[in-house]
This record gives structure tokens, C-alpha cells and sequence, in this order.
RNA sequence: GGGGGCGUAGUUCAGUUGGUUAGAACGCCGGCCUGUCACGCCGGAGGUCGCGGGUUCGAGUCCCGUCGCUCCCGCCA
């Protein structure tokens, strides 16, 4: 290659012997037997041992005791076959070794923070030194397995005939949805762009301006707390595309998926991809990102309830259940239900059914047989119940049935379930107003035949918006979007928005729409969850090469950082808190 | 904004009912060692027990406050 390396670490093979070779790399370890030295020299494609002899190179034998610790160094040597006793079979290159006759330090480290062979290192002290973590084989493999994936997404995205076009990352600020981040704009003091939380209305345009299939790895910001499946920003695989029936929308996500799993050698799900109605993943899972990979359904029993002699179930407005397939013991119920008022829920109602088919439970004598009937068990099991308002039993038994299902070990790990949940409300009341709001956002079309329940009965209309899920996670959300101006403005309208709100916020696009807007929909899925589920990791800080932490400062450079007073003067701004200038 | 968990050597942790000089492993430093690969053996250095206050004869340990990290709820069109 050059005067550095003539290969990497990683790739000598038996075939290699008897060249003489140099390489260049980490020192991982070095084992000094005071006359031989052994070192492991690493790179991103692996290690290969040198061996440092003093009788062939006195020079070298000294440079590598006074090696420590991740020195990069640059090695010259011959490649010699191991010893049959010597060879190691943990390593690709374990058949050979180099006999060195040069050795050259080319940068010397101090002692690390950690140890590189540690991987139970907290994590605020791996981001705060990145660099090094970065060098492990945990990170290689995460970052390097994003850029796999995303470049089969591009691929896939590009065969489908999708051009990738830019779009603003300062933008206006929407005031629904999540909180923007501001950019004072020096040259208008007093006036802010908002980074994209989206590039939504841009590729709507697009449609507009008929560029007919667009698509982008599009970084998005949103000031929100952050969690371990969210950060500031992120990226999202974003597409949009005219003439569209929801089917073919979801058809180009399924190929992006199959083709990410073919990428890094996984066997891809079967196309296509189940579809279950919100409704019915309300109902069966409470949840709508259904983990599918075990049964535990929820169950409804108002039916039978409405009549109970047991008050609880008699007034509640829903009373549903789910059978565990275990009996449990008296604190296990107790520390169920516990979780379960966690979530909101008054009690939990049970019936234990022990092997021999007893039945345990403090309502039993309240319940008809009807009652009992329904709620029939087999021998070792627990049926528990929710009973309150639709929402919170879906709430809480979706949360109660999310936690069996781990606690349990009812999940098949080995499995990959991706499905779609079709069919959302248009709309949900606004839990603290009775205020209609969007499920999604407001440019989602109703359901072909729905568009007269958005005056009628907004909370009975359904929308054309779907959400792609793998295994209980969101992977993303897309719809067929309102293409007709009017039909907007009566979102809008029902939304309780004035049409001079309307117009203020959204009168460019309201106007976009009334110059030939083709029918046109399209997704958005977010890379770092994609990456992060292929990766089998539970946070996406470990997909992200420079994450922020879950307080939002970034340990590496201790960014945010409070900024001088002339910056603040030229941008207009007065800091209400002073204090906070001179930082913390 | 709310709730849970954590904070002791460079790192990961232990630390009894509040009681003498706060320990272990790894790492680091020095020495010995020519077939190791988590090399081995001998010796050594290394501590603001997150920070501040309080109770006590005495606090790593108990109490109050505070900071940081983390998970969850709210929030995330």
C-alpha cells in the first residue's frame, strides 16, 4: 500500500509466509518473556501476533520493551507458519506470525482512562474519552453495520427509481408537535429559524413540483428529553412519492427491509408483511407497536361484565383480561399489582386457577357462572383484569402483558416479527381539553368514505396513516396525505384551528395545494432504531458515534456551552438569567 | 415537571450494627523471565469515599440539601 503498511493486521493467512511484510497499528498487548516479547497488533480488520526476537533484531527487542499499551507502531517482518503447538485458533490469523526485523514507534499513548478489553465500563466515561471506545470491536461493529445498512438502503431506495434530494435543515417552526430548536438569525435580530423536525412539508412539495419519488437520510431535530431510543437528532430514512395507494407506499418499505436484512446476511421476513388494524392491536396487545412474538392476548369482557354483582366490573366502562401461563403466588400478584397501579391502574382483579384446578381470588364470590365461564382458565395459570375507561385498560393491561412477556420468557429472541398497523383514528381527543388532535400529523388522509366524519364524528374517522413495527419497536410512520386544499382546511377546522391560524402557519402550503397537488404519500423510518435492532442494541447511543447524553451535553466536548456577550448583542438577545453565561 | 436506581483507587467492585491504618481484581511503576497469546513470578505506588451541611466521642456507613450519570412516566405533529 505505502511506506506505512503493505496489508492490514487482520487479513494475513498461511499463504503469506515467507513475505516479508510491514503492518501498522495498535499495540493491543505485549507479553515481555525478557528475551522474546510477543505483540498484539491490531487495526479495524483484526490482530496478528509479532514476535519480537533479540537475536534477530536487538534494535527491535529494546523499541518493544519500552512498548506500552496502544502505541502505534509500524512493524517489519517476515511472515512465518506457527508451530502446531502454537497456533491460536481464537484469532484469523492465528496460523502465522510476524518474526520482526523492524520496529518503529510512531506515536506513544499515555496509560487509557479504561481498559479497551473492559466492556463493563460506565458509560459516561466511554463517551468522555470516544475515541477510545471507538476502537473496540463493539463500536466497529455497530458503526460499520450502519454503514452496510444504509447503503442498502440507498441501493434499494434508488432501484425503485427514488432521486435523493436536499432539503433545509433551517426552517420555519411549527408550533404543534415537538418542541423546535431555535437559530437566532443575526442578520433579523429577534427572529429564529427552527431545525427541521422533519422535512414533511418539503417533500410534500415536492409532490407538488412533481419530482415524483424523492427520498433522503434526512437528520431531524427535535428538543425533547431524551431516552435510551431517543436523542436531539436522529436520522430518518425519509421518502415520499405521487400517485400512491397505501399498499404501494408499504411495498417499497418492505423491499428497503428485506434488502437491509439480506445486507448484513439475515434471513429477511416474508413479504408482505402482516397488517393489523389499530383497533385490533388495541384490543389484543394494548399497545399500537405490538410485540407479536408471543400470545398473551388481551381479552374484552364487557359483555358478560355489564351484569356483575362485582361493582367494580359492573360500572367500568371496559373490563378486560389476559391469562398468564402461571399460577402465581400471593406476592407475586401484589408486586403485579403495584406495576400495574404504576401505570394508572385502581386495583387488579385476579383469578389464580392452581394445578389441581382450584380457583383463588377474593372476587369469586361475586361473579355468575356466565361470569366464570368466560373468564375459564387451564390448570396453572392467572387471569387478570383491567377494569376502567378503554384507554387505561388498554394502558395498563398493554404495559402488564409487555412485562409478562420478558419476566415470563415467553419471547422467542430468535424470532423477527415486522408488521403494519393500519387503520388509526384520524383523530384523539386531547386528554387535559377534549380538544380533537392528530393522531399523526394533520396532512394525513382520512380513509377513503371517511372524509364526512370530520364534522360528524371526528373520533369515528379513520386515516390513511400507518406504522411500521419490528418486534414491538416503531420503526416509522408514514401516510397517504389530504392532497385537496379544502379537505385540509376542515382538518384544520376540526382541529379547533381559525383559518387565520391556518393561513399564518401554513398559508404557503394551503396555497402549494390549490396549483395541481397530485395524490401522493410516503414514510419516514428512523435509521439509528433500524440499526440499532440488526445491531442487538436497547440504546441507539451505541448506533451513534457522538451521542449526546440523557441530560443532552455531549461529554466528549462539553457542548452546550454558554456563548460571549457580544455574540448575545448582535444577535438581540437578553439572557433572562445572567448567571448562566459565565456556565456552570 | 414526576418516580426508581447508581456515585468508594485509573477501571470494575466489596466494605459487617456507626468504631483501629478503607480492601480485592485488573490497570500503572520497578525487577526477573526465549513460545506466550487474559503470559507467569516478586516488589511498589495509588483514595477530596461526588460535593456541602448536620447528628455523634466517632460517619464511606445515619439525616438534610445539592450535583452528575442512568432507566421509566409526562413529553416525543
Amino acid at each position: 500500500m505505502n511506506r506505512w503498511r503493505d496489508l492490514y493486521c487482520g487479513e494475513l493467512r498461511p499463504e503469506d509466509v515467507g513475505r516479508t511484510v510491514t503492518v501498522a497499528g495498535w499495540a493491543a498487548r505485549r507479553r515481555d518473556h525478557g528475551g522474546l516479547i510477543f505483540v498484539d497488533l491490531r487495526d479495524h480488520t483484526g490482530i496478528v501476533q509479532l514476535v519480537v526476537n533479540p537475536e534477530r533484531s536487538p534494535a527491535a527487542a529494546q523499541a518493544a520493551h519500552a512498548m506500552r499499551s496502544e502505541f502505534v507502531v509500524r512493524a517489519v517482518g517476515e511472515v512465518v507458519a506457527r508451530a502446531a503447538d502454537a497456533v491460536n485458533p481464537n484469532i484469523a490469523t492465528g496460523a502465522v506470525e510476524i518474526q520482526v526485523d523492524e520496529l518503529e514507534v510512531v506515536a506513544r499513548s499515555e496509560p487509557l482512562p479504561f481498559q479497551l478489553d473492559d466492556d463493563n465500563v460506565e458509560e459516561p466515561l466511554r463517551l468522555r474519552y470516544r475515541y477510545l471506545d471507538l476502537r473496540r470491536d463493539r463500536m466497529q461493529r455497530n458503526l460499520r453495520l450502519s454503514h452496510t445498512i444504509v447503503a442498502a438502503i440507498r441501493r434499494s431506495m434508488e432501484e425503485q427509481g427514488f432521486i435523493d434530494i436536499w432539503t433545509p435543515t433551517m426552517t420555519l417552526g411549527t408550533p404543534e408537535g415537538a418542541r423546535d430548536f431555535l437559530v437566532p438569525v443575526r442578520l433579523q435580530p429577534g427572529t429564529f429559524f427552527a431545525l427541521a423536525q422533519s422535512p414533511q412539508l418539503f417533500k410534500q412539495t415536492f409532490m407538488i413540483g412533481g419530482l415524483d419519488r424523492y427520498y433522503q437520510i434526512a437528520t431531524c431535530w427535535r428538543d425533547e428529553d431524551l431516552r435510551a431510543d431517543r436523542q436531539f437528532e436522529f436520522r430518518q430514512l425519509d421518502l415520499e412519492l405521487a400517485f400512491p395507494t397505501r399498499e404501494d407506499v408499504m411495498e417499497v418499505l418492505e423491499r428497503v427491509v428485506v434488502a437491509s436484512f439480506e445486507a448484513v446476511g439475515k434471513t429477511p421476513p416474508e413479504r408482505p408483511f402482516p397488517r393489523l388494524s389499530y383497533a385490533d392491536a388495541m384490543l389484543k396487545y394494548g399497545s399500537d407497536k405490538p410485540d407479536t412474538r408471543f400470545g398473551l392476548e388481551i381479552q374484552d369482557a364487557t359483555d358478560v361484565t355489564r351484569g356483575s354483582e362485582f361493582g367494580v366490573f359492573k360500572n367500568a366502562e371496559r373490563v378486560r383480561f389476559l391469562v398468564a401461563p402461571e399460577a402465581f403466588s400471593r406476592a407475586e400478584l401484589q408486586r403485579l399489582e403495584e406495576f400495574a397501579k404504576e401505570w394508572g391502574a385502581k386495583g387488579l382483579a385476579y383469578l389464580v386457577v392452581d394445578e389441581s384446578g382450584e380457583v383463588r381470588s377474593p372476587i369469586a364470590k361475586f361473579l355468575s357462572a356466565d361470569e366464570l365461564a368466560a373468564f375459564a382458565a387451564p390448570p396453572g395459570s392467572t387471569v387478570l383484569f383491567a377494569a376502567d375507561t378503554q384507554p387505561m385498560v388498554e394502558r395498563v393491561l398493554g404495559a402488564l402483558r409487555a412485562e409478562l412477556g420478558g419476566r415470563l420468557g415467553l419471547i422467542d429472541e430468535s424470532q423477527d416479527d415486522l408488521l403494519w398497523v393500519i387503520d388509526f383514528p384520524l383523530f384523539l381527543r386531547d386528554e387535559d381539553g377534549g380538544q380533537w388532535t392528530f393522531v399523526h400529523h394533520p396532512f394525513t388522509s382520512p380513509l377513503d368514505g371517511h372524509e364526512e366524519l370530520i364534522e360528524s364524528d371526528p373520533g369515528a374517522a379513520l386515516s390513511q396513516h400507518y406504522d411500521l413495527i419490528w418486534n414491538g419497536w416503531e420503526l416509522g410512520s408514514g401516510s397517504i396525505r389530504i392532497h385537496r386544499e379544502e379537505v385540509q382546511e376542515r382538518v384544520f377546522r376540526a382541529m379547533g384551528m381559525t383559518d387565520d391560524e391556518a393561513q399564518a402557519k401554513f398559508g404557503w402550503f394551503l396555497e402549494a395545494l390549490r396549483m395541481g397537488a397530485p395524490p401522493h404519500g410516503g414514510f419516514a423510518l428512523g435509521i439509528e432504531r433500524f440499526v440499532a435492532l440488526f445491531a442487538e442494541e436497547a440504546n441507539i447511543r451505541e448506533i451513534i458515534a457522538f451521542p449526546k447524553t440523557a441530560s443532552g451535553s455531549d461529554p466528549l466536548t462539553s457542548a452546550p456551552a454558554p456563548t460571549t456577550q457580544e455574540r448575545l448583542s448582535e444577535l438581540g438577545i437578553t439572557l433572562a438569567n445572567p448567571e448562566a453565561e459565565t456556565g456552570r
